[in-house]
RNA sequence: GCCCGGGUGGUGGAACUGGUUUACACGGGGGACUUAAAAUCCCUGCCAGCAAUGGUUGUGGGUUCGAAUCCCACCCCGGGCACCA
């Protein structure tokens, strides 16, 4: 840092009184507290100036406090939205808390603390860390979903989805985290394993909760289309949901009055159907228990399957395994051929029908299977059509083509096939999707409590909604078990029975966070509203989010779950907009200085507060954002901390330059900054516009004087940015009202222009001269100009000139 | 296995719809200022060559006057899905 006071015989830096160095720590904090009592950034319900609203994915409050991937998340969305309010918008930028979850009630196990407790000290943390940062949140309108206050209306939303039927309460197959003592959704498996503590996931029968998400399948599909999301995201989605389009067809059994039903996307290889598979779990299994001679291998197998893990069964996929209903013989509809029939875990029993026609030839597991057991396979579709020859196959061939060994339909191309095949087996065809319902049910105790109360017979009851919040009860003990910690809390059992009669219980599983996740943008819409989750005025004001920041960890869980809740708020009236977030950009991960993720295990993690006290608020901010494209994974490196430092003292010393009159050269690129820092701006390319304002400032050094006017239009234009030192500089030259209240400076076209611009002149693709000329030179003129040149006419001495290609503006190229 | 995204100096990265590769930074080296140091400013990509010059955007090929950019094949890295019939 600049040393103060001791150069007596150096010149003085500028008039008027001793220069303070730049000192972050002080300006910042100053600011800070101004824009806080000044409620600057605060959203005006009822403003005329168009609306914005730009939103970060809210933070879980851990108890580590932030982190340096938080930061740049929420430096990007704060250069966005305080661009756009100096563009003229009126912008809404809340912050919140996710504050239910497991970290903090696992921790209160571990010292007895209350979770409400911990997470109070960890928001207030997180909240003075975020304020450290200069964030432009309006703080009015913050939020928690832990407080009753907010957890009244996601119980509002069950209760809703309960009425009309979407939320419903089944007994299944779920999946079940042992180290976390609760059941977990499918989004929340990944690998067979918990998604948040990587132990391994088994299957258990349990009764739970789930939301119809499936009634919006194909909406939930359809309506990507129209989002500005990143493609990848689009596709994890899609994926995720796994539209498939197929046929259902009937298979009867032989001598029975069942018959099995099928789904598939291949109906077109149904004569090379040579067996069929079910599930273990099929429902028809044991209707044909009597025609079946092996019972008791079967049997063994359907046991053995339900003590296989998900990961298990996943894990040796490559050793199929499976079991013969002997006794038992389906019919092909098309062939009217004998077919046996298998049991093999191999075969999903949520997805399709439980049940597959399994065609050899022409699918790759089938062949495998068939191969282990020694059953037929039959070629029926030829890949090398027109070509008259079908090679006899070795392996599956799973592509398109001609069929053959098909009857009537032999020839015909196996997309049209499709549907004439499945009519011609008396089967429909069918769309199938991979999306299943969300289970929504926790047996844990830091959650909203799922508002139900059962009778003395057992069957749910909504509770009323004039008992919410239906308050998570304080008498419980954190000790997981494996039944939900609420069901030993006396007051939780009192209360049911005073409000609702002796002999009833209350409901003791708590709701997924992503059910609070759901649909917290509507609240800071609205945030203390008491009669709605938020009225229609402020969501048509708000709503739908124009810009969505957050992690890419979240393109399955937690966007398609607000989606759903956004497509249900439409369905029952309450919004008249289907997708709740209309452009999403992904931060991406920042790692150590090392290349590997930051983790506490591996001590490599990089605090922003030490950062901001050694460098301040907006270098950090600023180092962030020039790192690289905004959404790369990018490695830390503090070293390079100092080059934006530097830049910010730049700034800060070009006010030494200051006066009147300017050097006019400075027009161009300062034109040139805006406009280029404008742009990259609302395309997100925050790296490339910290890199103008660079050039802009490195100009600015070597000009000889920089106009007040200049000046000040290069404080607008890195406002967002670094709006500390900004706003310091900004208020030293006298202005009274905070420049981040100023409108974005315009610049001017005919500034924006190079005089000159160098013109490459090539000889085959070899740049032998480049020449300084106007940007309206001539094709004539270039092509003189370039074959003028002394530099050119060295190479081209002696040869024939064969074509000359000018593109006005770029280059000459001269071939020989 | 399948589906995305990516490979450019010692490093992070720039390069608009095919037109001077390496902007802006970090680091290293050299220089200026200084008694000295810090700070600041200037120069500096790599390989071959005495030099002129040639080569150099993961590798190999192609299209083109011209390719980091388009096409084909391959290698490597990151992410997602994973028996979905």
């Amino acid at each position: 840092m600049l040393e103060q006071g001791s150069g007596q015989g150096k010149e003085k830096c500028y008039a008027g009184g001793e220069m303070g160095s730049y000192n972050p720590k002080e300006i910042e904090q100053k600011w800070q507290q101004i824009w806080e009592e000044k409620c600057m950034y605060r959203a005006e319900d009822g403003s005329p100036k168009p609306k914005l609203y730009v939103l970060d994915m809210f933070p879980y409050p851990s108890g580590d406090g932030l982190h340096v991937g938080h930061v740049e998340g929420y430096a990007a969305t704060d250069i966005y939205s305080r661009y756009m309010r100096m563009k003229g918008y009126n912008v809404l930028h809340p912050m919140g808390w996710d504050a239910f979850g497991l970290p903090a009630e696992n921790y209160a196990i571990k010292t007895g603390i209350h979770p409400k407790e911990t997470t109070e000290k960890a928001t207030r943390t997180f909240c003075k860390q975020i304020k450290s940062l200069g964030l432009s949140y309006d703080w009015d309108r913050e939020i928690g979903t832990h407080t009753p206050e907010y957890y009244a209306w996601t119980q509002w939303f069950f209760l809703l989805l309960y009425k009309n039927g979407l939320a419903y309460k089944a007994k299944a197959s779920v999946n079940w985290c042992e180290s976390c003592k609760t059941v977990l959704a499918n989004e929340q498996v990944v690998q067979g394993r918990c998604e948040r503590c990587k132990s391994e996931v088994i299957q258990k029968e349990l009764e739970q909760w789930f939301f119809k998400i499936t009634d919006f399948t194909e909406d939930l599909v359809k309506d990507l289309d129209a989002v500005d999301w990143p493609d990848s995201t689009k596709l994890n989605q899609r994926n995720w949901i796994g539209k498939s389009e197929g046929a259902l067809l009937k298979f009867p059994v032989s001598n029975s009055q069942f018959s099995i039903e099928v789904f598939t996307t291949r109906p077109d290889t149904l004569f090379g159907a040579t067996y069929m598979v079910l599930s273990p779990e099929h429902a028809v299994i044991a209707n044909l228990k009597s025609q079946v001679s092996n019972w008791e291998e079967v049997a063994g197998y359907i046991e053995a399957t339900k003590k296989r893990t998900e990961l298990e069964r996943t894990k040796e996929a490559k050793e199929k395994t499976g079991v013969e209903l002997k006794g038992i013989k389906a019919v092909n509809p098309a062939t009217q051929e004998e077919i046996p029939v298998f049991i093999a875990d191999y075969v999903l029993s949520h997805y399709g029908t439980g049940a597959i026609m399994a065609v050899p030839a022409h699918d790759e597991r089938d062949f495998e299977f068939a191969k282990k057991y020694n059953l037929p396979a039959k070629q029926v579709i030829c890949g090398n059509y027109p070509e008259p020859t079908c090679p006899v196959l070795e392996n599956s061939y799973t592509g398109p083509g001609h069929l053959v060994g098909s009857g009537q339909f032999d020839g015909m191309a196996s997309e049209e096939a499709k549907q004439k095949i499945a009519e011609f087996a008396g089967g429909v065809m069918k769309t199938t999707y991979k999306l299943r319902d969300w289970l929504i049910s926790r047996q844990r105790y830091w959650g909203a409590p799922i508002p139900v109360v059962y009778d003395p017979e057992g069957n749910p009851h909504a509770v009323p909604e004039e008992h919410l919040p239906w308050m998570l009860p304080t008498d419980v003990e954190f000790k997981p078990t494996g039944t939900s910690p609420l069901a030993e809390s006396k007051e939780l059992a009192e209360r049911t029975e005073r409000i609702f009669g002796k002999g009833w219980k209350p409901e003791v599983d708590t709701m997924d966070t992503f059910v609070c996740s759901s649909w917290y943008y509507f609240r800071f819409a609205d945030p203390r509203n008491e009669k709605e989750f938020a009225s229609k005025e402020t969501i048509r004001q708000w709503l739908p989010v124009d810009v969505y920041m957050g992690g890419a960890e979240h393109t399955v869980l937690h966007l398609m779950y607000a989606r759903f809740f956004t497509k249900v708020l439409r369905k029952f009236g309450y919004v008249n907009f289907s997708e709740p977030f209309l452009m999403l950009r992904h931060q991406g991960l920042i790692l150590a200085e090392d290349g590997r993720k930051m983790s506490k295990s591996l001590g490599n993690i990089i605090s922003p507060d030490t950062i901001v006290n050694q460098y301040g608020a907006d270098s950090l901010r600023l180092y962030e954002m020039f790192m690289g494209p905004l959404a790369y994974p990018k490695p830390w490196n503090t070293k390079s901390i100092a080059g934006v430092r530097r830049f910010l003292e730049k700034v800060w010393r070009a006010r030494e330059r200051v006066g009147e009159s300017g050097d006019s050269g400075l027009d161009l690129i300062l034109h040139q900054t805006i406009k280029k820092v404008g742009e990259d701006i609302e395309r997100f390319d925050f790296n490339t516009a910290i890199s103008q304002l660079m050039i802009c400032v490195n100009a600015m050094e070597k000009a000889k004087a920089v106009s007040r006017e200049s000046f000040e239009m290069f404080l607008k234009g890195t406002a967002p940015f670094a709006p500390h030192i900004t706003e310091e500089l900004w208020s030293e030259l006298g202005n009274k009202e905070s420049i981040h209240l100023q409108g974005w400076p315009a610049y001017s076209e005919e500034l924006v222009k190079e005089k000159t611009i160098r013109l490459p002149i090539q000889v085959n693709g070899k740049v032998r001269d480049v020449l300084e000329v106007s940007p309206e030179t001539s094709e004539e003129e270039a092509r003189n100009l370039a074959l003028a040149s002394e530099k050119v006419r060295k190479w081209t001495e002696g040869k024939e000139v064969k074509q000359v290609i000018v593109v006005p503006g770029k280059l000459v190229n001269i071939v020989f």
